[in-house]
DNA sequence: CCTCCGTTAGAACGATCACTCTAGAGCGAC
DNA sequence: GTCGCTCTAGAGTGATCGTTCTAACGGAGG
């Protein structure tokens, strides 16, 4: 792996762990091998950028997640509820640790670094639109898709923090009944062939 | 108002606003119009037990506002989700920066302060608790009820997130119909007199 | 061999961090 | 008045922050 790609990598996973303020240069020079000079070489936007990169990067891969997660459930539902609690045991498998880094930044920096919240901004507009993409195809109005996105989306950020404080996979739990709920109130267009 | 009361609540806005590693002591006696000297003379903990301190009485005040939310409507699943719309309301007439600090913090610290967190878990519990206690008063069995409940505060600390980060009311009256609907689908022992 | 240059390496810098310390203001008791 | 005590006030402490800077490494081209 590239050295700024073992930059941004680290960066992502030190985000998902402390978030934006409280990670250091230093301490990501520690845990990635390179030392600050190389990272503001690769990064000449310094913390900033690198952690723009990391949201940027979590964002492309995470999406990729969810026909993975889905595909294998003919009932969108059932889907639905199995990937919260693939989520909670991830969680309870990695000690507690294992959260988005675009929800934990955005609470954290929201108002004080505009250029990341305008990052997180795009991330998650992008997650709202290919995931909606995903359920209209799976059978739903195009207005369905989106709520029920940002549903599914919102249940899963706020049922990570409520999982990493309590340390319980509960929260995660009901939060994907909840869901799952939700998307089987909705009417279906047409049946998957 | 006294001043360790002023303190308080000063730091639960800042914590509310950008977190805990990015609020500092200066920051706080600035805004609180108390001197350091202060700070510590009430605190001896310093910056972490003024930030458990704003972090239970928060928990306090925020659950008193789910009887006044839900007992206007003897639809539950209509109160529901009148209250996302009250609290994106809220979100958007506040410049988006009117979330809650136990989510904003325990995204943030969970792993690098454990007594913070322990304090946030304590908060936590303590709103399912009431929480749970309520909606099974409207009729929900037990179980139900403790689900309903996580799922409400997974979809309202989440819709904060998403909704912070775009700038937008969506995500959290999506977040609101997924709640609601789930709610709807629970099935009641018995109605209200 | 040498030069060249993208990259590595980490010392150094001023700013800011949480926190401590000392001095005195304010005020009720007597 | 003056003692006693709580609280205010902010300068000062060492540590750590993000960032900059200079020096040297290492492989490619001549």
């Amino acid at each position: 792996m590239r050295t700024d790609e073992r930059i941004v990598q680290t960066m992502a996973e030190l985000l998902r762990v402390q978030g934006y303020a409280a990670t250091g240069i230093k301490q990501l020079a520690d845990a990635s091998g390179a030392p600050t000079g190389s990272i503001y070489h690769h990064f000449k936007g310094g913390k900033r950028e690198v952690a723009a990169a990391a949201l940027r990067q979590t964002g492309a891969v995470y999406i990729q997640l969810v026909p993975l997660l889905l595909d294998p459930y003919d009932d969108l539902p059932a889907g639905i509820e199995a990937a919260f609690v693939t989520a909670a045991d991830d969680m309870a498998t990695t000690g507690w640790a294992n959260m988005c880094p675009v929800g934990t930044v955005t609470g954290e920096i929201a108002d004080a670094e505009p250029e990341l919240r305008a990052v997180a901004d795009e991330v998650i507009g992008s997650w709202v639109a290919q995931l909606s993409a995903y359920l209209s195809a799976r059978g739903l109005g195009e207005a369905d898709a989106r709520s029920l996105g940002y549903a599914l989306l919102s249940a899963l950020e706020g049922g990570f923090v409520l999982a990493r404080g309590q340390r319980s996979r509960e929260p995660l739990l009901a939060a994907g009944r909840a869901t799952a709920a939700y998307a089987a109130s909705l009417p279906l267009l047409a049946r998957r062939p």
